[in-house]
DNA sequence: CAGTGTTCAGGAT
DNA sequence: ATCCTGAACACTG
């Protein structure tokens, strides 16, 4: 398993990965830089459309969480999409949608940060200045709440 | 058992 | 028009 940690808006994200599989990303308020997988680098550096080649441990399995990160995987980059669509095209309820979100292994890899409230921006962890700038990277135009 | 990164309908201001 | 109340839901401590 390897790991690696690079900077981004005042935060470190810290990767676990292997091959092309990702176990795990965290952000940090402090850590050590080491090398990451270079497409997560370009997409942070917004010059790539998304993570292309990489895919989260968290889409595998059967369970309603693993579904609900498949289906979020499919959000077009630049875009959003709310709790309860994703919960209506799974076939679960909003709360469970969230409480996948919060969870989330492997954000980035799957956008959590592209599911919004149906009116207003909705949570995120650590922060959502944090989602604020994710969306931002990728020109989303963050519509009145 | 309680509590979540929610949402919606229904009713009262 | 806004503000409140409940209910549905899949997991985790």
């Amino acid at each position: 398993m390897r790991e690696g940690a690079c900077r981004f808006d005042l935060w470190y994200v810290q990767v676990n990965w292997e091959g092309s599989t990702v176990y795990r990303v965290r952000f940090m308020k402090s850590g050590q830089e080491a090398p990451v997988p270079s497409a997560i680098l370009r997409y942070l550096a917004g010059r790539t459309r998304g993570i292309p080649g990489l895919s989260s441990i968290a889409t595998k399995g059967s369970s309603v969480y693993a579904a609900i990160y498949r289906e979020v995987s499919l959000v077009p980059y630049g875009t959003t999409c709310t709790y309860g669509e994703v919960a209506a095209r799974v076939g679960t309820s909003p709360r469970t949608v969230g409480q996948a979100m919060a969870r989330n292994p492997t954000p980035l890899i799957i956008p959590c940060h592209r599911i919004v409230a149906s009116r207003g921006l909705g949570g995120f962890t650590p922060s959502v200045e944090l989602k604020m700038a994710l969306l931002e990277i990728e020109g989303t135009r963050k519509k009145e709440m």
